[in-house]
DNA sequence: TATAGTTAGTTACATAAAGTAAGTAACATA
DNA sequence: TATGTTACTTACTTTATGTAACTAACTATA
């Protein structure tokens, strides 16, 4: 593998192109959300969903937020970082609509 | 699975978010590259980089033009479809630049 | 003629990632 | 005591990817 390729660049596409990345955060644009809201808007499984949220937890894009309630209620928000994606997404939405055919 | 998500966005994070996927459009937004210069690049294995210029050219974002030299020579190339995801490319790019930290 | 070299793949097999479904902790309510 | 709630985790299956050897269709070299 030569290194032809921004590592900066490579290092972004590692976060966003792992599978359900993308769309949690693109779900988490409309506001905080809760682990089984984010579960059933885009059909993740609990386990991968799990898996995800930490590793945007790790990376500083999403921040997770215990509220002590009965039941507990846990709230995932998108930090700075994590709401910068957005006209990344946008580029990609834009780029549906004039490519992608209704099926 | 709700249908909260538009699916045109959808259809294009499943293309988008395939491994190797935006890297390989990356490349070829350079300009038109063989098969192991894709390979040796990026460093995607060869089984993949088969696979996934076979998705892309039924996607119609790629196109494969067999030069009849000797030994042959194939050239890959990005269509207008492929090419205009140049500016969500671009974007990703800059969010790298900004957030990414070198290592 | 036999041997080796070229590109663009494919094949077989091993490992890693994701899907599925059941289970758990820590409560509250009936 | 049994049931319900949320936010996960665990065990197991299926799918995706990596690795490395192999093939087709030539040409060049010994």
């Amino acid at each position: 593998m030569d290194q032809t390729i921004c590592p900066k660049f490579e290092k972004a596409l590692s976060i966003m192109n792992k599978r359900w990345t993308s769309l949690i955060i693109f779900q988490l644009l409309e506001g905080s959300q809760r682990f089984c809201e984010i579960e059933s808007a885009i059909g993740v499984s609990g386990r991968v969903l799990s898996e995800r949220l930490k590793d945007l937890e790790k990376e500083g894009m999403v921040k997770r937020t215990v509220h002590d309630e009965t039941p507990v209620r846990i709230e995932y928000s998108l930090t700075d970082k994590g709401h910068s994606l957005k006209p990344a997404l946008n580029q990609i939405q834009s780029w549906a609509d004039q490519w992608i055919e209704a099926e």
